[in-house]
DNA sequence: AGGCATTTGTCCAACATAGTAAGACAAATA
DNA sequence: TATTTGTCTTACTATGTTGGACAAATGCCT
């Protein structure tokens, strides 16, 4: 057993594009979502449906299957939905990452946390 | 290789933990406070000495061997210290945490986030 | 002094789980 | 049947984790 929650660090980053994408998370969004957060490193696909595939056994989130769409190559979708359980894993992974970025901020100076808390400030208002 | 920077969610916190020890980082004391960080979740001490191994040979960290102290038992500790390239690969890391804190911010509400601000700031004034 | 218990520490061996790449396979439309 | 969009499998490497062996100081007791 990993870490906080049960959950590592790449599954963090899944679990969290699946919660942003709400209704339109499959394979390749999610793909382009968590290459988006992990940003300067390349994700492969394949890393996202074994990921994928782990987390739904462990019931943290489900998937059923679409129906085709009309547009060339459209083909039906495996769509994933946060389950309960996986949001709080989520959320508890997410506060020990918090605990660490603050403890770097602390060892770092003001000045690195203070960037962050900066972006953080203008997105939320 | 790993996600982000080369180094995983529990190297994260070894890392941040010898950082913010500044000059008594020594596996005891690292413990201590990667037990502090991890919070609900008890660590292991040779879970800490592996993780130290493999920074060394990744070369993000460098140790040597400190004199014994003069206290019942106390023999010569290895002492750590945060190259370079560790304290960079630190913050990438981090920043990418800040990230998916901000993704899952968004995603949960606004309520989520200002939970975590409030304390941010309160330690940073 | 000599010897052994106790304390503080380090390090190894082995295994479980997560991270990753490469590419096979499937089903739509054109 | 070629192209596009998408899923899934195999195989491998790297991290995470436990448990306990081993080492060196001091303190105590005869």
């Amino acid at each position: 057993m990993p870490l906080i929650g049960s959950i590592g660090q790449f599954e963090q980053l899944v679990l969290a594009a699946i919660l942003s994408l709400r209704d339109h998370a499959y394979g390749v969004t999610i793909h382009g979502k968590v290459s988006e957060l992990a940003q300067p490193r390349e994700v492969s696909l394949g890393a996202i449906y074994v990921t994928l595939d782990r987390l739904e056994d462990k019931g943290f989130v489900s998937s059923w299957l679409s129906s085709p769409t009309a547009e060339r190559g459209g083909r039906a979708k495996r769509c994933y939905r946060l389950e309960a359980v996986g949001e709080q894993a989520l959320q508890e992974s997410a506060a020990t990452a918090v605990r660490i970025s603050e403890a770097i901020g602390q060892a770092l100076g003001k000045n690195w946390a203070q960037k962050w808390r900066k972006q953080w400030n203008n997105e939320l208002g």
